[in-house]
DNA sequence: GTCTATAAAGTGATAGAC
DNA sequence: GTCTATCACTTTATAGAC
């Protein structure tokens, strides 16, 4: 794509632009209520071009999760680096020890991370994909678990344990679900919460709230003693 | 509708069965995806009789979230009921008092509810309906918010702020949300946290552990000290 | 690689008979 | 209330010129 410093050949330039056009309207409207006339349109360029560039509207709408995923590997990818790097590097179990402290700063540096993402305005649109292909999975699904998904689940799993110091999987996975709505109920029920939060869109300031209240909440989820 | 005992002319049964259809169909595949050629051989019905019954494919769209707010209404409702009961009988500020107990009783006895709720089968189409609403809000997400979703936030704020003898609404507000957020995520993004949990599905025993992890969660959350 | 033109099928809405 | 038939329009995909 761009990312290589080569010079853009003609074609390029033009899947690039249908690309862009394809990520706005399929988030904004869906995938059946876009036309492939105005994606073309809105791209400047002529409608049978997207038959040769990417086959068909399905190929396009292919071709904008695989781009998605890229750029998500690429921002979030040096957070879960450094996270696998201590993960490998540090004891096992932690057990309230030192490294337990450890492990949730590098856990509430991910929240941080994944929240500021979200809250990004470029965000919008893959947010809408990524909510509205799991309300019906097709082959996009796939696409996006196995490009960054899977992999961010795990490594939030495996941080949980180590600050538990325990061994249960399955509790650790659950709370990771628990901490991922904390963070996504901002975009997946973006509309809701803006009303209820009396706010009209989500700026630094808000974020900041946002940010501080994931923390505190991860924190007492994870240092309190069970009680039950 | 089917509430009242009175016998179904044959008008109705036609209304019924497009509205059951539509539900079924607009959640699965979105307003656009779906002809209202389909909705009607799907209730075994003609399609022109959409246009009598709904003025036109618009309004049986209308009609299919005014029918699932009213549903909902009425399930929540006696829990919103006695909630609000006690919101007006108890004294302003908790603080850490007996009344607190109470208060997050009542709390962990709505999250419960709502996970249950969300957890049934035929919710899985309202479900998806609610969310996709969110992200391209029309006339219907209206119907929604004021149907039920505002009144539910409300009140769980409220019993935050009693809970926390706290008079801080939007730190409140913002913790409404997280912990809706944690209930939701099941929902909306049931593909990926069931591939997450290693899950086929949320059966008996798996909502038990979800309804178990968000209790501790949330009883977490608000009986820790603040330590930032 | 890009264009025009068009085929083939589908769409929502409605007029008018019963 | 329900039906058939049809209008006016949009859809995706592609053949073929440049």
């Amino acid at each position: 794509m761009a990312t290589k410093s080569a010079p853009m050949q003609r074609g390029d330039v033009t899947k690039e632009a249908l690309l862009a056009s394809a990520i706005a309207v399929f988030a904004r409207d869906g995938f059946h209520a876009v036309s492939t006339r105005d994606i073309a349109h809105i791209s400047g360029v002529n409608q049978a071009l997207i038959g040769y560039h990417f086959r068909n509207k399905e190929g396009l709408y292919l071709a904008v999760f695989e781009h998605i995923a890229k750029q998500i590997k690429a921002r979030i990818g040096p957070l879960a680096d450094a996270i696998e790097a201590v993960l490998e590097a540090g004891p096992a179990v932690a057990a309230r020890s030192e490294g337990a402290d450890t492990y949730l700063l590098h856990l509430l540096r991910l929240t941080d991370g994944m929240t500021g993402m979200l809250a990004q305005e470029n965000f919008a649109a893959w947010a809408q994909l990524i909510t509205r292909e799991q309300q019906a999975p097709t082959a996009a699904f796939e696409v996006l678990y196995d490009g960054f998904m899977g992999r961010v689940l795990g490594l939030m799993t495996q941080l949980v344990l180590r600050i538990r110091g325990s061994d249960d999987e399955i509790a650790a996975r659950l709370t990771t679900a628990t901490i991922l709505g904390q963070i996504l109920v901002f975009r997946a029920c973006r509309t809701g919460m803006l009303r209820h939060m009396a706010w009209s869109g989500v700026s630094d300031s808000e974020l900041a709230a946002i940010q501080r209240q994931i923390r505190r909440n991860v924190t007492a989820i994870l240092t309190s003693k069970d009680t039950e």
